[in-house]
DNA sequence: GCCAACGTTGGC
DNA sequence: GCCAACGTTGGC
Protein backbone atom coordinates (compact mmCIF):
# COMPACT_ATOMS: atom_id res chain seq x y z
CA UNK A 1 0.00 0.00 0.00
CA UNK A 2 1.01 3.74 -0.46
CA UNK A 3 2.37 5.95 1.88
CA UNK A 4 5.44 6.98 -0.37
CA UNK A 5 7.93 9.79 0.48
CA UNK A 6 8.10 12.21 3.34
CA UNK A 7 5.91 13.44 5.42
CA UNK A 8 6.87 15.83 7.80
CA UNK A 9 6.21 16.37 11.53
CA UNK A 10 7.58 19.61 13.71
CA UNK A 11 10.08 19.25 16.04
CA UNK A 12 7.34 19.70 18.39
CA UNK A 13 5.02 17.09 17.43
CA UNK A 14 5.97 13.96 19.40
CA UNK A 15 2.69 11.66 18.45
CA UNK A 16 2.84 11.67 14.41
CA UNK A 17 4.04 8.13 13.05
CA UNK A 18 7.95 7.75 12.64
CA UNK A 19 9.79 6.38 10.25
CA UNK A 20 9.35 3.05 11.83
CA UNK A 21 5.51 2.44 12.14
CA UNK A 22 4.72 -0.67 11.63
CA UNK A 23 2.06 -1.15 8.75
CA UNK A 24 1.04 -4.56 7.76
CA UNK A 25 2.84 -7.90 8.44
CA UNK A 26 4.97 -7.78 5.46
CA UNK A 27 7.17 -5.47 7.70
CA UNK A 28 9.26 -8.87 8.11
CA UNK A 29 12.91 -8.35 9.05
CA UNK A 30 12.93 -4.89 8.70
CA UNK A 31 11.62 -4.03 11.48
CA UNK A 32 13.08 -6.58 13.91
CA UNK A 33 16.69 -5.54 13.03
CA UNK A 34 18.59 -2.99 15.40
CA UNK A 35 20.80 -0.31 14.41
CA UNK A 36 22.82 -0.72 11.54
CA UNK A 37 25.93 0.87 12.71
CA UNK A 38 26.75 -1.85 15.35
CA UNK A 39 29.38 -4.37 15.46
CA UNK A 40 28.00 -6.82 12.69
CA UNK A 41 27.87 -5.30 8.77
CA UNK A 42 24.72 -6.95 7.82
CA UNK A 43 25.07 -7.03 4.42
CA UNK A 44 21.97 -5.05 3.49
CA UNK A 45 21.49 -5.44 -0.97
CA UNK A 46 24.10 -5.49 -3.27
CA UNK A 47 28.01 -5.31 -1.80
CA UNK A 48 28.42 -2.29 -4.63
CA UNK A 49 25.07 -0.37 -2.20
CA UNK A 50 26.82 -1.44 0.84
CA UNK A 51 30.29 0.14 0.16
CA UNK A 52 28.62 3.23 -0.44
CA UNK A 53 26.58 2.94 2.93
CA UNK A 54 29.96 3.57 4.73
CA UNK A 55 30.76 6.62 3.01
CA UNK A 56 28.41 8.59 5.06
CA UNK A 57 26.60 10.94 2.50
CA UNK A 58 23.19 10.83 1.22
CA UNK A 59 20.55 11.71 -1.37
CA UNK A 60 16.80 12.04 -0.08
CA UNK A 61 14.10 12.73 -2.40
CA UNK A 62 10.83 14.57 -1.67
CA UNK A 63 8.09 16.10 -3.68
CA UNK A 64 7.84 19.87 -4.39
CA UNK A 65 4.52 20.07 -5.67
CA UNK A 66 1.34 19.53 -4.54
CA UNK A 67 -0.42 15.99 -4.87
CA UNK A 68 -3.05 14.34 -3.23
CA UNK A 69 -2.57 10.92 -1.70
CA UNK A 70 -5.26 9.23 0.41
CA UNK A 71 -6.30 12.83 1.31
CA UNK A 72 -3.03 13.88 2.27
CA UNK A 73 -0.76 16.37 0.44
CA UNK A 74 2.30 14.69 -0.08
CA UNK A 75 4.37 18.36 -0.79
CA UNK A 76 6.79 18.88 0.77
CA UNK A 77 9.75 20.80 -0.78
CA UNK A 78 13.20 22.24 0.30
CA UNK A 79 10.91 25.49 0.95
CA UNK A 80 8.86 23.59 3.07
CA UNK A 81 11.88 22.24 4.88
CA UNK A 82 13.12 25.50 5.63
CA UNK A 83 10.44 26.85 6.75
CA UNK A 84 9.94 24.36 9.51
CA UNK A 85 11.07 25.22 13.33
CA UNK A 86 14.95 24.89 13.63
CA UNK A 87 14.73 24.51 10.14
CA UNK A 88 14.11 20.39 10.84
CA UNK A 89 11.87 17.90 10.08
CA UNK A 90 11.56 14.44 10.71
CA UNK A 91 11.62 12.32 7.57
CA UNK A 92 8.77 9.76 7.78
CA UNK A 93 6.54 7.44 5.55
CA UNK A 94 9.35 5.42 3.99
CA UNK A 95 8.41 2.06 3.50
CA UNK A 96 10.85 0.63 0.89
CA UNK A 97 13.33 -1.81 3.03
CA UNK A 98 16.25 -0.56 1.22
CA UNK A 99 15.55 3.14 1.82
CA UNK A 100 14.51 2.37 5.48
CA UNK A 101 18.06 0.50 6.00
CA UNK A 102 19.69 3.61 4.76
CA UNK A 103 17.84 5.58 7.18
CA UNK A 104 18.61 3.64 10.35
CA UNK A 105 22.49 3.58 8.73
CA UNK A 106 22.71 7.63 9.33
CA UNK A 107 24.17 9.10 12.37
CA UNK A 108 23.79 12.77 12.92
CA UNK A 109 25.55 15.21 11.36
CA UNK A 110 26.11 13.36 8.22
CA UNK A 111 25.26 15.38 4.94
CA UNK A 112 22.78 14.88 2.05
CA UNK A 113 21.57 16.12 -0.73
CA UNK A 114 17.60 17.49 -0.41
CA UNK A 115 16.49 15.92 -4.16
CA UNK A 116 13.01 17.37 -5.87
CA UNK A 117 11.14 14.20 -6.81
CA UNK A 118 8.08 13.65 -9.27
CA UNK A 119 8.27 17.42 -9.97
CA UNK A 120 8.44 19.63 -13.14
CA UNK A 121 11.99 20.19 -12.81
CA UNK A 122 13.48 17.27 -10.91
CA UNK A 123 17.18 17.44 -9.55
CA UNK A 124 19.08 18.69 -6.22
CA UNK A 125 17.77 21.26 -4.52
CA UNK A 126 19.73 21.62 -1.60
CA UNK A 127 22.00 20.26 1.25
CA UNK A 128 20.77 19.32 4.34
CA UNK A 129 22.11 17.56 7.51
CA UNK A 130 21.39 14.49 8.91
CA UNK A 131 18.63 15.67 11.97
CA UNK A 132 17.25 16.35 9.59
CA UNK A 133 18.02 19.79 8.93
CA UNK A 134 18.15 22.61 6.00
CA UNK A 135 21.70 23.68 5.73
CA UNK A 136 21.67 25.78 2.63
CA UNK A 137 20.19 25.73 -0.95
CA UNK A 138 22.65 24.55 -3.69
CA UNK A 139 24.64 27.72 -5.43
CA UNK A 140 22.55 27.05 -8.19
CA UNK A 141 20.36 24.07 -9.10
CA UNK A 142 21.64 21.31 -10.06
CA UNK A 143 19.04 19.41 -12.79
CA UNK A 144 18.30 15.92 -13.04
CA UNK A 145 19.38 16.33 -16.64
CA UNK A 146 22.32 17.16 -16.41
CA UNK A 147 23.36 14.53 -13.46
CA UNK A 148 22.50 11.92 -16.45
CA UNK A 149 24.65 13.32 -19.18
CA UNK A 150 27.59 12.87 -16.66
CA UNK A 151 26.37 10.01 -15.85
CA UNK A 152 26.27 8.80 -19.28
CA UNK A 153 29.85 10.42 -20.08
CA UNK A 154 31.55 8.99 -16.89
CA UNK A 155 30.47 5.39 -18.01
CA UNK A 156 32.56 5.67 -20.80
CA UNK A 157 35.47 7.34 -19.08
CA UNK A 158 35.25 6.45 -15.49
CA UNK A 159 34.35 9.52 -13.90
CA UNK A 160 32.67 9.88 -10.64
CA UNK A 161 28.97 9.52 -12.03
CA UNK A 162 29.41 6.62 -13.59
CA UNK A 163 28.00 4.03 -10.68
CA UNK A 164 25.42 6.43 -9.24
CA UNK A 165 22.41 5.52 -6.90
CA UNK A 166 20.24 8.15 -8.72
CA UNK A 167 20.75 6.24 -12.06
CA UNK A 168 21.28 2.51 -11.01
CA UNK A 169 18.49 2.17 -8.19
CA UNK A 170 15.86 3.81 -9.60
CA UNK A 171 13.15 4.69 -7.34
CA UNK A 172 14.84 4.06 -4.41
CA UNK A 173 14.24 7.54 -2.20
CA UNK A 174 17.11 7.59 -0.25
CA UNK A 175 20.42 6.68 -1.25
CA UNK A 176 24.00 6.64 -0.58
CA UNK A 177 26.41 8.63 -2.10
CA UNK A 178 30.20 8.08 -2.36
CA UNK A 179 32.54 10.48 -1.21
CA UNK A 180 33.67 10.67 -4.92
CA UNK A 181 30.22 11.70 -6.32
CA UNK A 182 29.18 14.04 -3.29
CA UNK A 183 32.31 16.27 -4.02
CA UNK A 184 31.97 16.22 -7.68
CA UNK A 185 28.23 17.05 -7.59
CA UNK A 186 29.27 19.90 -4.98
CA UNK A 187 31.66 20.90 -7.77
CA UNK A 188 29.09 21.40 -10.43
CA UNK A 189 27.44 24.43 -8.31
CA UNK A 190 30.36 26.67 -9.74
CA UNK A 191 29.92 25.32 -12.97
CA UNK A 192 28.17 27.10 -15.86
CA UNK A 193 24.83 24.89 -16.39
CA UNK A 194 25.55 22.38 -19.09
C1' DG B 1 -1.56 12.21 -18.29
C1' DC B 2 1.20 8.43 -19.96
C1' DC B 3 3.83 4.73 -19.12
C1' DA B 4 8.44 2.21 -18.07
C1' DA B 5 10.67 0.32 -14.32
C1' DC B 6 10.44 -2.31 -10.63
C1' DG B 7 8.81 -3.66 -5.91
C1' DT B 8 5.06 -6.32 -3.59
C1' DT B 9 1.45 -9.67 -3.22
C1' DG B 10 -0.53 -13.96 -3.34
C1' DG B 11 -2.06 -18.23 -5.85
C1' DC B 12 -0.23 -22.31 -7.07
C1' DG C 1 9.95 -20.96 -4.92
C1' DC C 2 7.89 -19.35 -9.30
C1' DC C 3 5.64 -15.93 -11.56
C1' DA C 4 1.49 -13.22 -13.08
C1' DA C 5 -1.11 -9.50 -11.48
C1' DC C 6 -1.03 -5.43 -9.32
C1' DG C 7 0.63 -1.05 -7.17
C1' DT C 8 4.01 2.64 -6.77
C1' DT C 9 7.70 5.75 -8.29
C1' DG C 10 8.91 9.23 -10.91
C1' DG C 11 10.64 10.96 -15.59
C1' DC C 12 8.85 12.83 -19.52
Amino acid sequence: MPRPRKRLAGTADPDKKRLSGKRTKTENSGEASPQVENSSPQNTSSSEICVKNLSRYWLMKSEPESRIEKGVDVKFGIEDLKAQPKHTTCWDGIRNYQARNFLRAMKLEEEAFFYHSNCKEPGIAGLMKVDVQFVRMMKRFIPLAELKTYHQAHKATGGPLKNMTLFTRQRLSVQPLTKEEFDFILSLEKKEPS
